[in-house]
DNA sequence: GGCGTTCTTGACGGAACTCTGATGCAAAAG
DNA sequence: CTTTTGCATCAGAGTTCCGTCAAGAACGCC
């Protein structure tokens, strides 16, 4: 089910959005000022932002901002302000879109949809996404591994913790952007967290779990995956 | 360079594209007509295309659903109609983006900025930053040095040390500019810690330690790496 | 409300890394 | 030829970082 996170602190706009996108099985998370979006998304990991850029308490570009250090969750923005300039500050900051108030329900939904489908990963169909190692197979897709014929259990954070790593095979990944996009920008250098989950991991998946040949350890660096 | 497909049947629009393009180091092809479009997408691949609906040869939808049937290039649609109807069949036909015109040309320039920053690959085929001397490889990207086949295994300092090399490879960098990289600014006079981690990458990387090939010292001066 | 799973937190031993001082060598300066 | 200066090398001490375990807290599911 695609999540959404909805910014605004019109309470009218906000019910008004959360009805229809409920109606269309959407998940949705609202926020009414900027700092609760940014504790949000770092929280609930939403596949799309619907963002008011007339907030109370920061500017609606400094939440691209936050959001863009760490993710590119797609940023679809509203504002009241049809001038130029604005749009451009926005999209360059790392909006995906930018649609002016008064706005048609039907075209909102569309170009939600629009940015939700591009951020899909490849829809193509024709990679599927498949990691082999001789000991284990890791399908991204159908978020699955398998170990020696049989299905392995992971849990949620450790599979989005192998997913990070699995994408970047055979790179250094640093333990900050691990933390960060697993738990989220202000896990920063919880290391102790990664150290948790990297032993469960290699437990689960590795054939000499205390002599990793997969899920290597560079000191002060980071991990990196390697087939 | 980033290539810019423009489609569109009035002459005047297409020239004030193409100029305000060029002029930012886009690299552009123009189509009057959507088989003209679909045949020049095939044939040069461009990062983004700028389509016009309203084209005398066929419905723009079809030539969204024509790009859409085998990639998934940044489709920015732009059209006369601002009826809502309109929008939502092209976006859900896969257009990434519709502007109504007349447009301003600073908001559709930064729409697409947009589209191409996020059709950027993340996980996947990035450049890769690769240098190659007869001894030994430096990744930049995967942070990994390779030497006859085996990855070298490199410590947070040497590593840090051989990438402020690396990036300037062939240049002379001073002892105290490399200090000031590597150790923070308050260290520029420690030429004792250069000695000692210049010692390790030479008798990691290089052939012959003691006889550097790559890793030259310019007495009184600085370090230099050469391929 | 009870139960099982998952996540967080703290502590500890061991491994890896950084720093430091001593020593030797070579080239430039006197 | 001697002195001085700058660099290379080595090994040990001190510090930081990592793997592991275990227990409590939070969460979701009947």
């Amino acid at each position: 089910m695609t999540r959404v996170l909805v910014v605004d602190d019109e309470p009218q706009i906000v019910r008004a959005l959360v009805i229809n996108l409920k109606a269309r099985k959407y998940e949705v998370d609202a926020a009414p000022d900027g700092a609760t979006a940014l504790q949000l998304a770092a929280a609930r990991h939403p596949d799309v932002v619907v963002l008011d850029l007339g907030l109370p308490d920061m500017d609606g570009v400094e939440v691209i901002r936050g959001l863009r250090g760490w993710t590119r969750v797609p940023i679809l923005v509203l504002s009241a302000r049809h001038s130029s300039d604005e749009k451009v500050e926005a999209l360059d900051a790392g909006a995906d879109d930018y649609v002016t108030k008064p706005f048609g329900m039907d075209e909102l939904l569309a170009r939600l949809r629009a940015a939700v489908r591009r951020a899909e990963p490849t829809g193509g169909g024709t990679d599927e996404m498949i990691v082999e190692t001789e000991g284990f197979t890791v399908d991204l897709v159908a978020k699955k591994v398998n170990r020696a014929g049989k299905d392995v259990r992971l849990t949620p954070t450790e599979w989005h913790l192998l997913e990070v790593l699995v994408r970047n095979t055979g790179r250094l990944v640093s333990q900050k952007q691990l933390l960060q996009e697993v738990w989220g920008p202000s896990y920063g250098t919880e290391t102790n967290y990664l150290r948790v989950y990297m032993a469960q991991l290699r437990r689960k998946l590795e054939t000499d779990p205390s002599h990793p040949r997969h899920f290597i350890t560079e000191p002060g660096m980071g991990y990196r995956f390697d087939k």
